[in-house]
DNA sequence: TGACAAAGTGACCGATCGTGCTCTTTCTAG
DNA sequence: CTAGAAAGAGCACGATCGGTCACTTTGTCA
């Protein structure tokens, strides 16, 4: 049962790399199965549909960026320190980890924000989840803690640079385009860490 | 030759309909052939392949950008009046324009940002051309006018909390993103103006 | 080692894709 | 009104799509 495991992990794993490139309706299982090295029929053997696979693709894409944002950050003390750790590695996910397609949250998010079913679903729990997970970083950054209030507003905009950060990098070729995120995400803790009690 | 010109733009309409809801790659021409009531060969006499149709989905998406959030505040006098209205026609065309499927800039952007070719290259250039407009904006912000730095840092925010809203409204199911947008916008219009000279 | 399940193959299915062809209808200009 | 052009219909094409099935190979465990 172990080899099982490997190969549909290179499938999603694969799935997910084009998908991030041609969106989840633009990956053909001939392709992803030609780039894995076996047969389309052999595919079918790990999942029972296209959809299943599609399933598979968001669960994993937002595991990864669990490892790659959060975990890093995980250790530290909450406070601005541990923001900051946060939001450089979700612009490095977006820079580094996926450096031919761009983020896959973000194409996952555009493309299935107008298809209600089970794959909005997920990816909205999971988003849910993350930002449930923000908030309370946020409402942490200061003593007495920040509102629900303020905390919306902080994740709001600190989600808001990371998209800009994206079109601006990817779209617009703005090579600054790092630089005016982690500005811009700066200046928003320092304000937000003046907010009157 | 009158009602050539006429189908032509409602398959150009329908085509950008359907682009914003499944993407450009997603939209079939039979699809669209027959939401405009004409047959599928008959929508090769207006378009030589399904590429040339995607061209005139992107020329006619970013006119009718420019149509909505620019020309409405056109006459205005530059200044934080007419920045504010770009802002908020510009919210209006994500939730009121296109209600069923989200801004086709942003579909259009996420979809085409790693596809080179003359379609991006189209993109790009009616990008660039918005936001050397929207820079001129921000440096008559103020007396003396922003610098070309400062500007950019504007605009780039500016941007990001127009993406954040369709992400927060769309995905997140954030009633309150209109409202959030508006508010950061505003912060930053403050900030912006009050920079030291 | 042998048996059985898991993994993988190749041929094939019906549907749909973009596109070319010929033919008919419809509009429009003289 | 009429002739010619534009607009559109109908059909068929090769390719590719997701998916099935019978079969062979491979891995695993008693």
């Amino acid at each position: 049962m172990r080899k099982g495991e490997a190969t549909r992990a290179r499938i999603v794993a694969e799935a997910a790399r084009q998908a991030a490139l041609r969106g989840l309706t633009g990956v053909s299982l001939s392709d992803v199965a030609d780039a894995v090295g076996i047969s389309k029929s052999g595919l079918f053997k790990h999942f029972e549909s296209k959809d299943d696979m599609h399933l598979a693709v968001v669960e994993s894409v937002m595991e990864r960026f669990s490892d790659v944002i959060w975990k890093p950050a995980e250790g530290l003390p909450p406070g601005r320190a541990r923001l900051e750790v946060v939001f450089e590695r979700w612009l490095h996910w977006c820079e580094e980890e996926w450096p031919d397609s761009g983020c896959p949250v973000t194409a996952l998010s555009v493309e299935l924000d107008d298809q209600p079913g089970p794959l909005r679903d997920l990816l909205h729990k999971r988003l849910q989840g993350w930002r449930k997970t923000m908030l309370r970083e946020f409402r942490a950054l200061r003593e007495p803690p920040l509102s629900e209030a303020e905390a919306q507003a902080a994740y709001f905009q600190m989600k808001s640079f990371i998209l800009g950060h994206s079109d601006s990098r990817r779209m617009m070729g703005d090579a600054d385009a790092h630089r005016s995120a982690t500005a811009a995400f700066e200046a928003l803790l320092d304000r937000t860490c003046r907010i009157a009690a």
